[in-house]
DNA sequence: GTGAAAGCGCTAACAC
DNA sequence: GTGTTAGCGCTTTCAC
């Protein structure tokens, strides 16, 4: 498409190796030759070919990012987090999405590796069962995780606190009063941080002295919130009046399934949701959510990725804060009144109060 | 890192072109022999280098996307769908995000040029001015761009009928009895889109004879929602009813900052906003918008890239069918009533009705 | 301070 | 069918 930097060099009357010192300010170059060259730079519009130096330098300044979906706003922010910072440093990214098709995820990281990234930030299925991180960690590539659950293994992660912050949702709806506690999840096995959001919020449960709240799970991807639902208020009397979900995008869903089901939010069933996405601020009822800096995140596992390119080995896991939201979405257990007065359910979303 | 083609030739005792041919099925090789290259490579964890290749063959299989920002769900979807079509068509990524500063656009297409991306997708602040597209059209390099308003220029483009939408826009209100219009618009020399919209809308407004809408121009970026509105209603009595809000994002501010205002939405005044992302159909009241099918947009951009790099010389613009969508947000003009009885404003989001 | 030349990993003629 | 070899555009010794 351009200039080689052999035009340039021909046209400046110089070697190659004098553009290439110039250009990369490696070595010194007389005044009145650095002006010849920048000249005959300028005038044939010169770029150098990244794919040129990058064969012969063995390094791309590239970063392969794989997740699993733009489509989240979780996952979105964490990518604008990531380039924010790479671009700072001087990379480029290069992007994947494994649209949770979790066998993908190798096939994807192939790719990225043969066009030779510097260094990887991926969000896996199952940190502590994965084929490509074994593969990576026995070809010594440098990744980063993100979001993933840290395991046994020490893999190199960014994350929040999941059990514990799942655990702070139980003791957050006991506090409220509620006494029947359910949990609405994606798929566990394609997420290990909804498996530690689990594990905390029936640990936090038991702590309270309630029931084991009921774990549904959902497929995430393409989701029928009504039917997922159902089942949970098939039963109203025993129905849950509190419900985890395993994340926001899930919570919007199931809190529209439960209107059309004529269940109210907050005043029949309270709703949690996970991450912190910008638009659950705006919804009315607010979402409730425990947010996580995923910006924040992404940054930071750019910056732990680079600092390990240079040399630095940096500590298996950081763990960032997460923040329980509260929010119009998650209000107190309603006060058992007589079993004659009882209203047990509106159709619509507001609750007679 | 791993195995050179050079390594694996020499494990199975052929050249380097035998196992070549082997990898890129170009040129036949005997049974036997590919099985002998063929254990080699499984051995070895061969994956060939595409920086190699590239250099090479003077492709890399890779396409640059330049957009403003990944936060707004808009782009992220958009880029969702380049990014399924490109994988599908076995081409990755190379991203990067313009933070909406006009002038990184240059420099950004740039780094994206050195990696000798095969070509570009792009969204720029304004097509019709654009250093950038005017040395891409310079080099000829191939690029689609997406949500920019065609120009003049007839640079290809993916995108929807701006102006059209914002006629139908004031046509809408105007059928709901509005007679009071405005705009509130992201920067417009940032947005030949918004800019677009303006002009559909306010020609709208003129053709149904009412009197010019008022255009708020605000700095999305970093926007004090709660300042940018006041001024529209600093004077309530001449006041719109009716917001025309250049993309949902704002939308969603605006609304809360009418709501902060003491007015309700949309008794007291009406909002639609412009993009259709996920979100505004979960809000209350839901959000009135024109629907763009990004994730269709960014596809459609894709297929329209790769045929271009294929040889076709396809048309300049392709324009996708919008979808003007209704949603509580946007309610009729309030019957004008007696002023005695007359209660212009409320203090909660509500109306008597 | 500058140049010559040997690669980096691969593909693609071109020979055989 | 298979091997040889000349690059692709750049960096980087090593001489001078």
């Amino acid at each position: 498409m351009g200039a080689t930097i052999r035009d340039v060099a021909q046209a400046a009357g110089v070697s190659v190796a004098t553009v290439s010192r110039l250009v990369n300010g490696t070595g010194r170059v007389r005044d009145d030759t650095a002006r010849r060259v920048q000249t005959a730079i300028d005038r044939l519009g010169f770029r150098p070919n990244a794919i040129g130096r990058n064969l012969s330098t063995a390094r791309t300044r590239t970063l392969g990012v794989v997740i699993p979906s733009l489509s989240n706003p979780v996952f979105a922010d964490a990518v604008a987090g990531i380039n924010a910072e790479a671009k700072a440093q001087g990379y480029t990214l290069m992007f994947m999405a494994t649209d949770y098709v979790r066998t993908d995820e190798q096939a994807l990281v192939g790719t990225l590796l043969a066009y030779q990234v510097d260094g990887l930030i991926l969000t896996v299925a199952d940190a502590a069962d994965s084929p490509v991180l074994d593969a990576l960690d026995r070809d010594d590539v440098p990744y980063v995780l993100i979001y993933n659950q840290p395991t046994a293994r020490n893999r190199p992660t960014v994350t929040v606190d999941n059990v514990t912050a799942g655990r702070e949702v139980a003791d957050f709806f006991a506090d409220l009063g509620h006494e029947r506690l359910a949990m609405v999840s994606g798929t566990l096995t394609a997420s290990d941080r909804a498996r530690a959001r689990r594990d905390g919020f029936v640990a936090g449960a038991e702590a309270r002295g309630l029931a084991a709240p009921r774990v549904l799970e959902v497929d995430f991807v393409d989701l029928d919130a009504d039917a997922a639902v159902a089942p949970l208020f098939a039963d109203r009397t025993g129905a849950p009046t509190a419900l985890f979900c395993s994340n926001d995008l899930l919570a919007i869903s199931v809190i529209g399934a439960l209107g059309r089901l004529g269940l109210g939010v907050p005043a029949d069933v309270s709703v949690i949701g996970f991450d912190g996405i910008a638009v659950g601020a705006q919804l009315h009822p607010t979402l409730a959510t425990v947010a996580q800096p995923s910006r924040e995140m992404g940054r930071v596992a750019t910056t732990r990725l680079l600092a390990r390119l240079a040399g630095e080995t940096a500590a298996p896991a950081t763990v960032l804060p997460h923040t329980l939201r509260p929010g119009e979405s998650a209000g107190p257990a309603a006060k058992p009144c007589p079993a004659d007065l009882q209203v047990p359910f509106h159709h619509n979303g507001r609750s007679p109060s």
